[in-house]
DNA sequence: TTAACTCTTGAACACTTGTTCAACCTCGGC
DNA sequence: GCCGAGGTTGAACAAGTGTTCAAGAGTTAA
């Protein structure tokens, strides 16, 4: 076997998911098409996933770590960098790709249909608020609690607007804009 | 025949799959079902629309209507009140319910999925620019078209984040925060 | 070499899906 | 009555789906 270039093809089958998922939606997500994708046996799919469920699972827990990776913070900066960053994040190149884009809105749209991988990513997305929302206590010192929650709620407003709306193909000049109302929404007086 | 009750069964057909659409996504629309939520033969769906594609063209183009109604001018009203009334309407409760929210969700999976529905869905988008840019000219007259056409983007990125946050289940405040936001985009000087 | 183990394959199964179609209603005009 | 045209039905077909499984390939240890 090419040992070198073949990753572990458990990992591949995700990556084929990911990749189905974002061009196609969940009806482009079946199992032929999968291991097809991944370059592997219709079987092996089965093999290291009970079921269809079970393989939508491990791609949603895949994402929520690479999402909470977005707010984690900078231990090198300061706190006021920490959250500036964290802002700028969302809007990086590498996010506000189509694949990325349309990713998400596929995940969301699957949330909305189907009530266990609405739990999961609700509990993300609660994760990720709190991530915000710590990163903001920590750059405004003076903000009570609830005040850092708001705010990280009416940013995440925003944010969600600016995946969407790129996705819908408006201007990169309207995203900027909206990046900066992000920040003037976190750093308020 | 009930002819009182029995709306003609082509229009019910299509709420069947709008109402199939905003529950289970695109994969929970399939013909049987759509005949089954409308209380009609598997066979009258496929006489009605020639094939599933022409059944989700004829849905698509219900619903454009329908998003245009949110920015079509009140002539009682001032220019003032219009554009202020627009922006209300969109987090108006018979908007923000999870049904008609969840149908958007799914609408814009399905466009990204599906290049034809992509661009039907664009269509409707620009058109619903337009109609925002249009009422924004007409309450600040001095703005120029540009400037208008810049505003309603920034709106429509907060509105798109509020639809979309709203329906992950954020607090109802973050969304009366994100209304005036967008009163604020808007009337600016 | 043998044995035991995990990994990998694709044929086969039962079920679902979109589409077709012959048959059957229903009702207005003759 | 009869006719014809539009509306309506569900069985039937072919293609696609998730899942199972017997068989094989590859690797390691004895």
């Amino acid at each position: 076997m090419n040992a070198g270039e073949q990753v572990d093809r458990q990992s591949r089958i995700l990556d084929a998911v990911l990749e189905l998922l974002s061009r196609h939606g969940i009806s482009g997500v079946n199992m032929r098409a999968v291991a097809r994708e991944a370059g592997v046996a219709l079987g092996l799919v089965n093999y290291y996933y009970a079921d269809k469920p079970s393989l939508i699972r491990a791609v949603l827990g895949r994402i929520g770590e690479s999402d909470m990776r977005l707010v984690s913070p900078d231990p090198e900066a300061l706190p006021d960098e920490q959250l500036r960053d964290a802002l700028r994040r969302v809007a990086a190149p590498e996010i506000l790709t189509t694949q990325y884009l349309s990713l998400r809105l596929h995940l969301w749209a699957l949330a909305q249909a189907d009530e266990e991988f609405a739990a999961i990513n609700a509990e993300a997305f609660d994760q990720y608020l709190d991530g915000l929302a710590a990163l903001i206590g920590n750059a405004k010192p003076g903000l009570s609690p609830e005040e850092c929650k708001d705010r990280a709620a009416d940013i995440v407003v925003v944010q969600n607007g600016m995946w969407l709306t790129s996705l819908l193909g408006i201007d990169k000049s309207s995203i900027e804009r909206s990046i900066v109302r992000t920040e003037e929404i976190a750093f308020a007086d």
